[in-house]
Formats: C-alpha cells, structure tokens, sequence
RNA sequence: GCGCCUGUAGCUCAGUCGGAUAGAGCAACUGCCUUCUAAGCAGUGGGCCAGGGGUUCGAAUCCCUUCAGGCGCGCCA
C-alpha cells in the first residue's frame, strides 16, 4: 500500500518542479491517518517556501484521490493519509488469494547469494553463541530467499588446522588413561566430557589397538575420528534446532584440490605479495587494513588466513553477487584483510558483507556461566534446546538487533516459558485453526473466503488489523534489504497484539453467514500473514497447542 | 594505548537511515473462563533515552567529549 502511495506523492512533487526527492513514509500514530511522510518539510527549503504552503501544493497536485478517504495537512507540515476502505479492501483480497505472491515483490530477481554461517571448529559441541549464528543467519538466508534471491547457506568446516590434531592428541592422551596407562594431558587440551566420550568410543571398539603406539602413529586415527565424530553431533544438533545447510565446504578439501596454492599464486601475480624476514606477506595495508597479514610462516606452515583466501577465492569464483558471512564479534578483527583480499582479487568491497553477531553471555538466575571450550566448561546448544526449547531459544535470539549484546538467562527463560512471547505469537496461529474448525463444523462454506462481503467488516479492530496485514510487506521488505529478521519478530508480536484482543472481544462464527465469512476472511489474512513470518523465522506454526 | 560493539521503564529489549506526546514483553497490582483454545482479555503504575557540549525548523537517532560494560589488536587458530 505504500508502493501505490509513494508513486501517488512523486507524481504531485514532480508536477511542482521540484525535481528528483526521495520520499520517506512513516506510519503515524492512528489519529493522524495511515501513512504520513514529512516529504514537504524536506522540500521547503529547496522550494523556499513554507512547509505547510509545500504540503498544500502536493496535495492540490495529486489527482488519485479516490485512494484515500481523506489527506491532511499537520504539524509543523506533516501529510497524514488516510485510506479510504474500498481501497484497503480490494487489496485484502488480493492479499488472501495472491498470498505469498502479494506479500512479495521480487527484490532479488533470482540472484545468487551465500550466506555462510555457525562455521564452528569440529573440536567441540555447540555452545549458545553458535546458536544465535545459527538462529540469525537461518532466518537471514529464509528472508533473502523470499526476496527472490537463489541463497546458498554454507557452513565452512575448520578440519585442517591446529584445533582438530589438539582435539586428537586430547582424545589420545584420554583413551591411553582409560587403558590405565600413564600419558600426559596436552596443556591447552580440550578437557569436556565429551573428550572422554570419544576416547572411550575408541576402547570400545578397537580396545588397546593404539596403546603402544606414539601420538605420532596414531594421531591421523585419532584427529579424523574425533573430529568426524564432532561434527555429526554438529549435524544432528543443528537438524534437531530446526536449521538447513545447503553445503559443507571442508578446509581440508582446499588443501586437496591445491586451491590455496592457487590462491596463492594468483595473489602473487597480482602483486600483492611480498616476502619478508622468510615470510610471505599480503599487503592488506594496500586496501585499508591496518598492517600486512603473513600467508605463510618462514617455517614454511600456512597460516589460518591462507585458507580464509582460498576459501573466499572460492566462493567468488563460484559467481554469487553478494558473499554474506555471519561471524561471532569476536572475529571482526578480521573484515577488514578480508575485504582487502576480496579486492585484491578484483571485486569491491561491497561484494563480501561481514555480518556480526554479538556476543551471548549466559546466566543462569541471575549469575554468569564462564564459558570456555577448552576448559571444557559450556552450556552446549543441545542443553538449551532441551531447558528451554528451541522455538523459544531461536525466538529469544531473534528478538534482538544482531549487534546487540545478548544476556540469555537460563532461568528466566524456562520461567517466562509460560508468558513467552514466542506461544503468544504461535498462539494465534492454533486459535485461528481452531476457528476455522468450528466453522466447518457448523456447515459454514469455508472457501473462496476473498469473495466475502468486507465491508461487513466495521469495527475499528477489524480495519486496524486489516491495516496490519497489508504492513507486512514493508516490514518484510525492510527485513530483506537491511538484513534484519528482528523486525518480523516485533511485527508478528504487534499483528497478534491486535489479533487476540480482537478475538477476544468479538465472536467470529456466529449465525450471520455473510458477516461470519467475512470475519474469518481477515482471520485467514491473519493466518497468511504469521506463517509466512513464523517460517520466516524458522519457526513453527502449530495447529494445535 | 588503538579499533569495533553496546548504554532507552525494576529486568530483557524495540525505536522504521533526523520527525509529531519515546514503545513492547516480563516482573508488580486489580478484575474476567456455562459461549470459536485463559499459552488469552480488560485495567493501573513505571523514563534527566549514561553525563556534558555542538549541528538545525526538529536529536534517543548525526558530530565532539567524558564515563561504564563487552570484544579485538601475533610469522595463534
């Protein structure tokens, strides 16, 4: 509605010469009508002349005036539009039968996109924090996908470095113990439970096979073992909190295929390569970045950042428009050698969007958990999902700003289970089912519900949800290009806001055919609207509850 | 020391790229179930938007500064 609206405005700022204006919208407080936009205030001074003189001209100068019920002017040069109902009403319709094909415009015109996401080391269970990642950048990939973009979601697997052979030794030094035999526990060892787990898998199933053998001989059992198993569990965990990937892309993968070599080599033909002290350097200083980044150490090892090359080199050469990473807070140290070296393979900076994910500190009623993967101290994800639940979990996470810092108390949010907003959203879902229900049970034609009699429809609720419904778009919209899923959160908390009142108050099945077929016409938009937005959000809609 | 994020109701958080009288949930208190689901509804109270300067018609929002919290600054991963 604010597509029709804003083409309406241009056309009557234009016919005034005032040229090419971007005009904003905001929806008002009630009283002062639907949509307002603050557009002639912009112009005054352009225009030298006063607001309110401007907001006059635009509004002489719009001829569409069968749209709205009334426009005026307000405040210091305000204009409020009010929509007539016919209009509002011929829209719902649309809404009902078009669904997801009116809620949509296509934004992304089937470009290609990836969102890489959790990407946590396979040394250890899911905490907390990679659930957010998971929660946000599931909900990011489902909004830019309903945009119309084709979404990649990646999950980048660390099964190269140093952090999985230390898991092995871990498990060696473990399973030696577990034989009785005396061994020493590496110093920065992962020390979970989880450790002991796998070491006790190996006695099971192969006994005393590895005891005499050194670390050495044994440690490609042990590193593939235990990080293969680590990473089933990540699977499951992640199935089980309700999210999908599309690709697993190993760093080992890149070392077999030489795609760091690769990197490399391409890196250095552009020239932005130097060696140094028996180093190779990337010269990230030559975009931005605050020093050099060695790529590979004068002992001859790769360092970290060689796969991160690669590893982008990659994602480019597999031609996505826009290369989106979620990564936790504590890494954003590293955007900018990567925005450099996203450039010094030739594509701008915009290319490569580093999405932050603020840190979760954990409570439990009101004191902090410490959280350390190597001390083996952590509340994994799988515990939260059993505490809390994961609709709950993900609802929690996506009802903040990613860049916000996120308390997540273990206590409250099994207390609040009852009064959480989550079933207050998923609640109007299960009552309008409900509704429907009953409906059919007293014989009422269910179907073709678009063509019932609106404007039947006369209560101040009925047209304020009405409203709300053909907000979503916007608000969906928004979402998409701002890369912001909170905002369909809040939206579906303020559409029930209306919804339960309203259900409350009146009663939808009655035995007034026409006026009950219209009613459970704006509860079907009701319903369109919170799946749409609760699938969205990766969460579910349940019938019943 | 430098850089990034954050500071809004008792608590957890929104605030639509500068707009009208700053919002929601939880917690607290008072009422409502013979009627489509009470995981609901009606109502009450609650704020120097961390502090101070500035920019302009107009600031929670932009700039400067101070304070507080978090994170990051390796030929670590």
């Amino acid at each position: 509605m604010e597509r029709y609206a804003k083409e309406i405005v241009e056309k009557a700022v234009r016919s005034l010469g005032a040229g090419q204006v971007d005009i904003e919208f905001e929806v008002p407080r009630e009283e002062f009508g639907d949509l307002a936009t603050p557009v002639a205030m912009a112009l005054s001074k352009l225009l030298r002349k006063a607001p309110r003189k401007v907001a006059e001209e635009i509004v002489g100068a719009i001829e569409e005036k069968e749209v709205f019920e009334r426009i005026d002017i307000a405040g210091p040069g305000y204009i409020n539009f009010a929509f007539s109902k016919k209009y509002l009403i011929s829209l719902t319709k649309e809404l009902i039968s078009l669904k997801e094909k009116f809620i949509r415009r296509d934004t992304g015109k089937g470009m290609r996109v990836q969102v890489e996401f959790v990407s946590a080391n396979p040394t250890g269970p899911l905490h907390l924090g990679h659930g957010r990642g998971a929660a946000v950048g599931a909900a990011l990939s489902n909004l830019l996908e309903a945009a119309g973009y084709s979404v990649e979601r990646e999950y980048y697997i660390n099964d190269a470095g140093r952090q999985v052979k230390l898991l092995g030794l871990s498990v060696f030094a473990k399973y030696q113990q577990q034989l009785g035999l005396e061994y020493p526990f590496p110093e920065d060892g992962y020390r979970g439970a989880y450790v002991e787990d796998l070491a006790g898998k190996i006695v099971a199933g192969h006994g005393s096979r590895y005891s005499e053998m050194s670390f050495q001989e044994a440690q490609d059992f042990f590193t593939d073992f235990s990080y293969k198993e680590m990473l089933l569990e990540i699977e499951k965990d992640l199935k089980d909190f309700g999210i999908v990937f599309n690709t697993w892309q190993s760093e080992r993968e890149l070392y077999a295929k030489h795609e760091i070599e690769k990197a490399i080599d391409d890196l250095m033909l552009r020239g932005r390569t130097y060696d140094k002290d028996g180093a190779l350097w990337f010269k990230a200083t030559d975009f931005g970045d605050d020093k050099d980044r060695v790529i590979r150490k004068s002992d001859g090892e790769l360092t970290y950042f060689a796969s991160d090359i690669a590893y982008h080199r990659k994602k480019i050469e597999k031609g996505f428009a826009e290369i989106i990473d979620i990564w936790g807070a504590d890494h954003h140290g590293y955007i900018s050698r990567l925005k450099a070296v996203i450039q010094a393979l030739g594509y701008g900076p915009e290319h490569l969007t580093v999405l932050l994910v603020q840190m979760v500190s954990l409570l439990r009623g009101g004191k902090p958990v410490q959280m350390s993967k190597r001390a083996g101290e952590f509340v994994t994800l799988r515990e939260v999902m059993d505490e809390v639940g994961s609709d709950t979990a993900k609802f929690i996470f996506l009802t903040r700003r990613p860049d916000s810092h996120l308390e997540f108390d273990l206590e409250v949010a099994k207390e609040q289970s009852a009064e959480n907003p989550v079933f207050y959203v998923q609640y109007a879902n299960a009552r309008i089912n409900s509704i429907f229900k009953n409906a059919k049970e007293k014989g009422i034609d269910v179907s073709g519900l678009e063509g019932s009699d609106f404007s039947l429809l006369s209560a101040g609720e009925e047209m304020r949800i009405l409203k709300k419904l053909l907000a979503y778009p916007r608000v969906f919209e928004s979402a998409a290009v701002s890369h912001e899923p909170h905002r369909i959160t809040f939206y579906l908390q303020e559409l029930t806001g209306l919804f339960h009142p309203y259900y409350n108050k009146y009663r939808i099945v009655t035995d007034e055919t026409e006026l009950t077929r219209a009613r459970l016409a704006l509860c079907e938009g009701v319903r369109i609207v919170l799946k749409d937005g609760l699938g969205i959000l990766g969460l579910t809609a349940p019938e019943k509850m």
